[in-house]
RNA sequence: GCCCUGGUAGCUCAGUGGAUAGAGCAACCGCCUCCUAAGCGGUAGGUCGCAGGUUCGAUUCCUGCCCAGGGCGCCA
């Protein structure tokens, strides 16, 4: 509609062209924007303020001949000229009306466009180090990432989903200790668990499924580790300590605790409705080294240096604050190192735009990825990072206390058990991604109406119930006839609910292009704030057959509408609440 | 110190180079013999952090400042 309107509106200056009232230049882009206020129309457009010194006329004089211009046809009822030089459209019923077949037509694919025309993207989301359970934090991630997924998929994107396993380096090997150490413990062994290792009751679970495969065969004799001031370089010890006498089997107690929490990970998105196309490990890129040669790239092209024995990325050439390592003095690669080779991979793949999810902790990490990928000769603007605050439980007013460190921190899973998963899925994208979130499970659990999760979906809900007692009282109902008894609806509240049916792709489209699902998530909400006022003054049985059907149709519009916006953000539309 | 985010109604937050800045909650007043009251209507509530600048017009863009949260490892 809106590029309808502006065609008239081009139509009408070209006219003015010809008649000398303005010159012949290029115009500049002509917005058409719907009207906060329906006084002012259906659409309004600003061109007349735009244009107005170029022609030497007030905005008004000048919309005034441009509104003379402008053909009505079929769509346009009448073209106001309004404040400070405003024109603005109001619409035809008949015109409003199409919108409702349109949505029956095209059902789950209503709103769905070929924007994107099958170019495609990777999204790399979550990616938490598989050495413990996903929390919170990690759940807005994934909630996040998999519903701008879903919504660049509905306008036409071929969506790459990716997570990231950090299954190599040193967090690993801490995981392996802690493992190692409540194992020992496990067989009696007197052995303090130092305080960088993993604390959590998870680790003992898996000593224990250590301990019933092998008994006490991985029992030996190892020295607490030597702390002289330098706690990490005592529990590096200990590692290394773990690896040089437990040899092969070393690898056995860090395959364990890798596999065991990597599919709880798995299984835990999976309930949560979080999909991936491909699971990348970071063993992988240093087992065919890739990351050598990502390195050996970097030497290359000139921006590798040596100094106090590591391997320097000159990264403040592009735009870092300063150079970074990426082969420690002790010979070891960097996590930063992987990453680079990882991205250099993602880049050789071959996508029109390369998507990441971080948390906001990592957004100093940005500007050496974007180096690393100049540096390497690849265009760092096809890739995307989007930052995702952080999220802070509550209930009620008292905010939950979380600590990384002592295990003490609720997991997605405690929270999807207690909360729900719509509810969850739902809370989690309402915000803007980059506004810090306050997640409140008392009100995300109520099923009140102050929880917007379920007035939505009782919206869904109650169209389904009419549509049941409808098909009871009239057997021979049928969808199919009532599009030509459509314009039945004449009521200035039915004329604006149409109107809101009719923004959806728009909404979709701006939602997915930003990544932004909140916008959804409002529209959403508006749409059912304005479905529940007009259920409430207008009746759909007992009514003429021609209104009840055409009522009865913009129902079930509007509940295509919400089962598809729904659908993206993962929440289910209930028929029956 | 440098770099990100934020600062909009009592609270939680949307929004926009345009017309009278919105929603939900909380507060107050109402609505079920009637398709789910998990619903609806109404009242009240604002220096859009502060100061400049850009222009027909700034809450929106630019600069500076103030406040809050976060980030600045040969960790990942």
């Amino acid at each position: 509609m809106k590029d309808h309107i502006a065609q008239l509106i081009e139509t009408g200056l070209e006219a003015l062209v010809e008649n000398g009232l303005l010159p012949a230049e290029t115009f500049p882009a002509i917005t058409i924007e719907r009207t906060r206020d329906s006084s002012h129309g259906d659409f309004a457009c600003n061109i007349a303020m735009v244009l107005a010194r170029r022609a030497g006329m007030s905005p008004r004089d000048l919309a005034a001949h441009l509104v003379d211009h402008i053909p009505t046809g079929e769509v346009i009822e009448r073209i106001d000229i309004a404040g400070p030089g405003f024109i603005n459209f109001f619409l035809k019923a008949t015109a409003q009306h199409a919108i409702v077949g349109r949505i029956i037509d095209e059902g789950e694919r209503f709103g769905h466009s070929d924007t994107g025309q099958g170019v495609k993207i990777l999204i790399e989301f979550v990616s938490a180090n598989p050495t413990g359970p996903l929390h919170v934090g990690h759940g807005r991630g994934a909630a996040y990432g998999a519903t701008v997924a879903n919504l660049l998929q509905a306008i036409g994107y071929s969506v790459e989903r990716e997570y990231y396993v950090n299954d190599a380096g040193r967090q690993m090997d801490i995981l392996a200790c802690s493992v190692y150490i409540r194992y020992l413990q496990q067989c009696g062994v007197d052995f303090a668990l130092p305080e960088q290792c993993y604390q959590g009751d998870y680790i003992n679970d898996i000593a224990a499924e250590l301990y019933r495969l092998h008994k006490d065969g991985l029992r030996i004799g190892i020295d607490p580790p030597v702390n002289n001031g330098d706690a990490e370089a005592a529990l590096d010890a200990l590692i290394g300590q773990l690896k040089s006498q437990l040899g092969a089997r070393y690898q056995d107690v860090h395959t364990l605790g890798l596999q065991t929490i990597l599919s709880e990970i798995r299984n835990d998105l999976e309930e949560f409705g979080v999909e991936y196309d491909r699971w990348y490990s970071e063993q992988s890129l240093q087992g065919n080294n890739q990351v050598g040669r990502a390195i050996e790239q970097l030497d290359a092209n000139g921006y590798i240096y040596e100094k106090d024995g590591a391997r320097w990325f000159r990264s403040s050439d592009l735009g870092d604050e300063k150079d970074r390592v990426v082969v420690r003095e002790n010979g070891q690669v960097t996590y930063f190192a992987s990453d680079i080779a990882y991205h250099d991979d993602k880049f050789r793949r071959g996508y029109g735009n390369i998507i990441n999810i971080w948390g906001a902790d990592h957004h100093g990490y940005i500007a050496r990825v974007r180096a690393a990928l100049e540096a390497l000769g690849h265009d760092s603007k096809k890739l995307d990072i989007l930052l995702v605050q952080f999220v802070s439980l509550f209930r009620g007013k008292e905010k939950l206390q979380m600590s990384t460190r002592s295990g003490q921190f609720v997991t997605l899973e405690q929270l999807r058990t207690e909360v729900g998963r719509d509810a969850t899925r739902f809370f989690y994208v309402m915000r803007k991604s980059e506004q810090h979130l306050d997640f409140d499970m008392e009100l995300a659990k109520s099923s009140t109406k102050d929880n917007p999760v379920y007035y939505i979906q009782y919206a869904h809900a109650r169209v389904a119930s009419l549509l049941e007692k409808v098909m009871a009282a009239d057997g021979d109902f049928e969808i199919k006839p009532c599009l030509e008894c459509i314009d039945a609806l004449r009521s200035p509240v039915e004329v604006q609910l149409l109107g809101k049916l009719s923004e959806y792709p728009e909404v979709l489209h701006n939602a997915a292009v930003n990544y932004e699902p909140h916008l959804l998530v409002y529209y959403l909400r508006e749409l059912a704030t304005e479905f529940h006022a007009w259920y409430d003054t207008h009746r759909v049985m007992g009514e003429t057959p021609a209104t009840m059907k055409a009522r009865m149709v913009l129902c079930l519009a509007v509940q295509q509408i919400i089962r598809n916006g729904l659908t993206l953000l993962g929440v289910s539309a209930p028929g029956k609440m």
